[in-house]
DNA sequence: TGTACATCAGTGAACGCGCGTTCACTGATGTAC
DNA sequence: TGTACATCAGTGAACGCGCGTTCACTGATGTAC
């Protein structure tokens, strides 16, 4: 009954570093780095442990690959939205867009780089830095007189955890997601809190 | 050199267990349950390894019990200043000095209770839930036109976020504390994102 | 008050286990001639 | 086109290590008589 079909020694190590890529991301969000095993992400790639080591170095260097390509990616985002918007509403509007959309289409990638904050400290580099974007986004807003939040580090940790909170509680089932449902709600929250100047 | 006292063998097991209440709870905020081994608290607490077991039944109870203690007595604070604040508007006022100066009193608690609530949804018990107080208090703001946000869950997780992340940002040193600092403007934060209602 | 005994916090050594990692090896694939 | 060889993804077994936990033992303290 057992399959037991041939193994395929293909060459394409691409192919099997992006499913570590992708499985190892999956595992690290749902148990967190600690309870995730090389053995559970091979098992999940469908080779074994060793196998591992031919495209990675250590556990430790698969989560700071992850981690850096995501959490790079988004603070790109983020700095790509500060560019291309000209008032402080619009930036507002795209960056709760950006989040919602994240958790909903990716929540895996989400949660292993928004939430347990803590665990990643080490793999930030500077330059890369979605906190210091957003702060910059605040900041520029605060110089222009769009918000009456004084502090830009204050106005951006209201923005962030406005969205992270809810998607926490999306998680663990005390929001019914998709978070979208709520993104109008957030964001008029948000410009509610940092006190958006009318226009 | 070396202070060679004499071991005091007293039988007050209670300061002992005190100590390990005290000194686990520090490692674990700071750097994660999974980091934190058996040894290093009995380091702390300044006895050997096995005396821990004498107290706590393993690593995880100790954890446990830790957990259970301050997240209750917090539940119980919400719950009281739900009960005993007339208008949402104080309950709201009480709830940010209560989140304020818990982060500033005892940071280790904060961080441990609040953060990384993933790794303690396994301890939660019904009753002595934290957020569930909070979105009561939303849902009887919500019932007597105090707010404007349709949603209990959705008020409780921002206001929840709003005192949070700031607090996340002082811990990393992008917002320099204490987090008191911003308790009005947190609590005017977190009022407008609400709607309240004007008196 | 003095003596015999029970209690129990604390000890040091040892335990088994699962972990991340290494290593010699395999065999299919790509390449040079 | 055929052959010899280099490459390299993947394997299975083994490694050392640190972990949480156990255990027989110690000795000071409290208690019964």
């Amino acid at each position: 009954m057992i399959d037991a079909a041939p193994r395929k020694r293909t060459r394409d190590g691409q192919a099997t570093r992006e499913k570590i890529f992708l499985e190892a991301l999956r595992l690290f969000a749902r148990r967190g780095f600690d309870a995730t095993s090389i053995k559970d992400i091979a098992n999940a790639v469908g080779v074994a442990d060793a196998a591992l080591y031919r495209h990675f170095a250590s556990k430790d260097e698969i989560a700071s690959a992850i981690f850096t390509f995501h959490y790079s990616n988004l603070a790109r985002s983020v700095a790509g939205l500060a560019q291309n918007s000209e008032d402080f509403r619009t930036a507002l509007s795209q960056l709760v867009t950006l989040l919602c959309d994240l958790f909903d289409d990716t929540p895996d990638v989400f949660a292993f780089i928004l939430l347990n904050q803590h665990d990643h400290l080490r793999f930030i580099r500077e330059g890369d830095n979605v906190v210091s974007e957003l702060v910059g986004i605040m900041q520029r807003a605060i110089d222009r007189g769009e918000i009456s939040v004084a502090s830009p580090e204050l106005a951006a940790s209201l923005a962030l955890g406005a969205a992270i909170q809810p998607a926490v509680f999306c998680l663990y089932g005390r929001l019914t997601g998709p978070l979208g449902r709520y993104r109008d709600d957030i964001e008029k929250a948000v410009a509610s809190a940092l006190g958006v100047a009318r226009k």
